[in-house]
DNA sequence: GTCTATACTCCGATAGAC
DNA sequence: GTCTATCGGAGTATAGAC
């Protein structure tokens, strides 16, 4: 039997782009709606509302409201990993680099709420994540850990900091200042306000957490 | 004009503790929803069902549903510092009571989850607690005060501490415990899992943030 | 203080014409 | 891939009988 000529036609090269285009459309308007409405309140209608068709228009891009929710999960995970990647690549290997990772993380979040609240906050019971989207979260554990292999590697930290322990530890640290931050002070950015500035401070005290067997102040090359 | 007694019948009594009762029974069941369907899934119509008895009659006892979101929100509030209240009192004044403070508000915070996220994440945008609702959250940060400027006084903790800016920043400490537990180990109560125990760990830090002018290990009568 | 009845708005999702 | 029409359900809130 013939079937259709493996290399597709021009034409179906721009609708399927112009189909990606609508489906990021899609995506932007969700966002902007979970960030004013809150994230529970997404809704189909008014997402087709604002893109100025018919609800029934969405299914052709979506199969329900919570594909929605699952693509924006996807979408906020790559792009927090990208920010976190980007800065700790621009740092020194080590504590400065999972410093100014988590720093980065959470000007992220800050920036794009609807989008945090989604991924570590859980506001939708009813929505859960495949697999597939969970996936970048795990490589951002992977990123710290290595940042924290680095911290050891070079004297600024003490051998139990290598571990998965460590990361959750100083995880806490990054989600109390912006959960504070989120409740209290809900149209700062990063830098401003009560609770955010005093995340440098925190992270200096890792290493009284996991102390070095030499001494901090300086290591010699 | 005559007007009623003023020492109210018997009957009335028996009625207004009925009423009472059944106000509480409303909390209890809008509270058992919140936690099934999440902060955002509470329904007046559920909370009838429930009750056994059809949605309009709800509105004898609240004018509406953001009042029950209000009643929920002093009753948490009211509920939680007498926890917070009752553990300090069975301390050591200062950096103990702090610690044990702090460590009973995760205890109830864990266990009433669902009044927790009301009081302090905010999941439900269009609800914002009533000025009378709120003061219960400014006699806790008193609290916390107190018990700093007594680790100060005992030479635990060096001047800075008897500051707000000392209470926010150790507020992120159990805020980011807590948000981690809550988002990644839903059912686990204080003290189970990765998180709330390094809560102590991370209260061991606060003397390095506040260091004390005298030497920290022991104190002399 | 309970009910029925009702008004109103909204939602997710499907069927089928074009 | 868009639409109309529709199903079936949810919800808050009010009016008024009993």
């Amino acid at each position: 039997m013939r079937t259709e000529p493996s290399a597709p036609a021009p034409t179906s090269d721009r609708r399927a782009r112009r189909r990606q285009e609508t489906i990021e459309e899609i995506l932007d308007i969700a966002q902007a709606v979970m960030t004013e409405e809150g994230v529970n309140g997404l809704s189909l209608a008014e997402v087709a509302r604002r893109l100025g068709v018919q609800p029934p228009s969405i299914y052709k891009y979506f199969p329900s409201l919570m594909a929605i929710y699952d693509a924006l999960f996807l979408r906020g995970q790559v792009e927090h990993l990208a920010s976190m990647r980007e800065a700790m690549a621009n740092a020194t290997p080590g504590l400065d680099a999972l410093t100014k990772g988590l720093e980065a993380s959470g000007r992220w979040l800050l920036a794009h709420r609807a989008l945090g609240q989604l991924m570590f906050w859980r506001p939708v019971p009813s929505f859960e994540p495949s697999d597939a989207s969970f996936a970048p979260s795990i490589e951002m554990v992977r990123l710290q850990r290595a940042a924290l292999a680095d911290a050891v590697a070079a004297g600024e930290l003490g051998p139990g900091a290598d571990s998965d322990e460590a990361v959750y530890l100083i995880s806490t640290f990054i989600a109390g200042v912006l959960t504070q931050a989120m409740a209290n002070e809900p149209d700062l950015p990063w830098g401003e306000g009560r609770f955010t500035p005093t995340f440098p401070k925190l992270m200096q005290l890792v290493p009284a957490l996991y102390p070095p067997r030499t001494p901090t102040k300086k290591r010699r090359s």
